[in-house]
DNA sequence: GTGTTAGACACAATCGTTTGCACAAGGAGC
DNA sequence: GCTCCTTGTGCAAACGATTGTGTCTAACAC
């Protein structure tokens, strides 16, 4: 049973298929004499007519579509992001497809290629790296897109971001407060916005409150858990001895929380530990762990109406939009344990 | 800079459009001569063709793109069977477009029907519910399809499930075996085969192993913690003194967790819990929790090559798949609390 | 020399829309 | 009665591919 066509509403309606689509379209119903209009919607009713995409997009170069570019769907900070994301969206009246590149350049740029080639009239990008050719091309060729959560380095692209700094800001300061002076970061790779910034900022904050600095900022290889238990360990054998821990995200924290435990340390009695992006459950640890917020959901949606913006009005220069983090603390800090002799 | 057309390839290689299509599709390549093939190809190279797979779905109702609907992305159930589907469809050449319906039916019809409308070779439903309208209908309509995780009441409709009653099974068993007696199942909604399955099975099974038997079974009206938890409230408030519960599923647990923290009650002191799905950081709870493990890249990736095979071979018959499932013992579960009196 | 056949390619229709343009009918203005 | 708009429709050409059917050439058998 083929589907109906605007040929068929067009016949039953006894009009032309080009007049029947003018009466469809609110756009362009006035052209039409009220009485057809109303003529060919009934017979699209009746009929169940369902305009097609495809033949469509393929006459207009549009697609009502945009591309979400995920680089890892299972890290739990993302789904929230992708719900603020289509909110606003589907309430555009655009579907969102969503890709995941498993932070693969290659699958990354097959990826975008796809999504472009099947007319989304535009893209939002969870993946971007500071230096990122695949989106210097993309700006220099007009793409429509919006960065969320992470920025490249050319303020020509527009992103929408959580404060970074502010929110190392606050987790340095919190640990200092309780008492520790010597607190090493464990960054995110150092290739995007997100780990350089915290991990810089880190820096600067030590040197301001006058704390212990002797370069105990290591990088983690990736934002995972087991990448975080490496460097964990490896800030551990390195003989530093430090009483507090920034994360460069939650799940860099919780590789912590397997490092100490190996060693039969404890969090916070023996290393007080903030983690980065408040993803779900971190509650319900053991410990619960203190973390820097950020606004998922306005995270997406704030990205989502920008790229609205930026459909309807091409020529708008590019925005760098840092939405506000805050700390919750929960119970993996603590004053640093006493010094011995 | 508009992108280059078969036909400026043909125009370059000296041959018709026609032949330049034949020359490309490797599976019509046969049909023209080696050499013209040859040059047809060097000009599509040349020039950076990408095929335009709008034009090409209009011509052939086919996508390579497969629809995956799932309710709620933010559940950590999800997003591995994603990537196990993905893993599978790339592979055969396929696009995964990931939907999100929020648990709304309404929602849902409009997302398949736009997936539909842009001509998905199948889909992969994880939002079953066992008497579902919308996909009695797409079955009747001949639409390939397969359903992970949960499964309709029909045979007619192939799916990919985890082996829900056995992984209860084991869960009273295991709690049976610790001494348990009187153990309450938090039961998903019922409108779905998972919670079905469970809840049914549970019952069988707390009367094979002759234990206190009064209808523990409290349904919870969503997979969630809120939900969990108001359900754990409910059955403390009624008087039922249990020691152990099994839990429709791991956010269910959580919200256990919730209730018993309420209360000042201790898990697994005073009661043992026991989730179902093993998601992801189940293992740093406070306390970790025991659960009935599940495949979930399996299911997603056994779910992918089952709709590979119902679209290569569309007169099979439909399959139901379970998958075997295990028990994780965590810290959750422990002896019963000894009766004072 | 005629007829047959296979091979290689071109032609043109098609998928279902949108949209610039032509055209007819009708009313207004002179 | 003539032009000049306006309004409402139809016509046909796109969009970029795929594919059934035709045509032409060369080779071969008889």
């Amino acid at each position: 049973m083929p589907r109906t066509t605007l040929r068929s509403v067009a016949q039953a309606a006894g009009v032309h298929a080009a007049t029947a689509s003018r009466a469809l379209n609110p756009e362009t119903r006035h052209l039409v004499n009220a009485d057809t209009a109303r003529r060919v919607l009934k017979a699209a009713e009746r009929l169940g007519y369902q305009p097609n995409p495809i033949a469509r997009s393929l006459k207009t170069a549009r697609s009502n579509t945009i591309g979400l570019v995920v680089p890892d769907l299972t890290n739990p900070l993302f789904p929230p992001i992708a719900r603020g994301i289509e909110e606003v969206l589907e309430e555009a009246g655009y579907s969102v497809w969503i890709v995941n590149t498993d932070h693969d350049l290659a699958r990354e740029q097959a990826l975008v290629e796809s999504l472009r080639s099947r007319q989304v009239d535009g893209l939002i990008l969870c993946t971007a790296h500071l230096s990122h050719p695949l989106i210097e091309k993309m700006r220099d060729e007009g793409v429509k897109m919006v960065l969320a959560n992470r920025r490249t380095d050319d303020p020509g692209v527009p992103s929408v971001t959580p404060d970074d700094a502010h929110g190392i800001d606050l987790a340095v300061r919190h640990l200092a407060g309780l008492g520790h002076r010597r607190i090493a970061h464990l960054a995110g790779p150092q290739s995007t916005s997100t780990a350089l910034t915290r991990a810089r900022t880190f820096r600067h904050v030590v040197r301001d409150l006058g704390l212990d600095d002797d370069g105990l900022v290591v990088e983690c290889a990736q934002w995972s858990e087991r990448a975080g238990a490496e460097a964990m360990n490896a800030l551990l054998d390195s003989g530093t001895s430090v009483t507090g821990v920034t994360a460069g995200n939650d799940l860099i924290a919780l590789g912590c929380y397997d490092a100490l435990d190996e060693r039969g340390l404890s969090c916070p009695d023996d290393v007080s530990i903030v983690g980065f992006n408040n993803i779900p459950l971190l509650d319900k640890l053991h410990p619960p762990l203190t973390t820097v917020a950020i606004p998922h959901h306005e995270l997406g949606s704030e990205a989502a109406r920008m790229l609205l913006d930026y459909i309807e009005e091409p020529d708008r220069q590019p925005r760098s939009v840092l939405l506000p983090v805050s700390l919750i603390t929960r119970r993996s800090t603590s004053a640093p344990p006493q010094e011995n002799g």
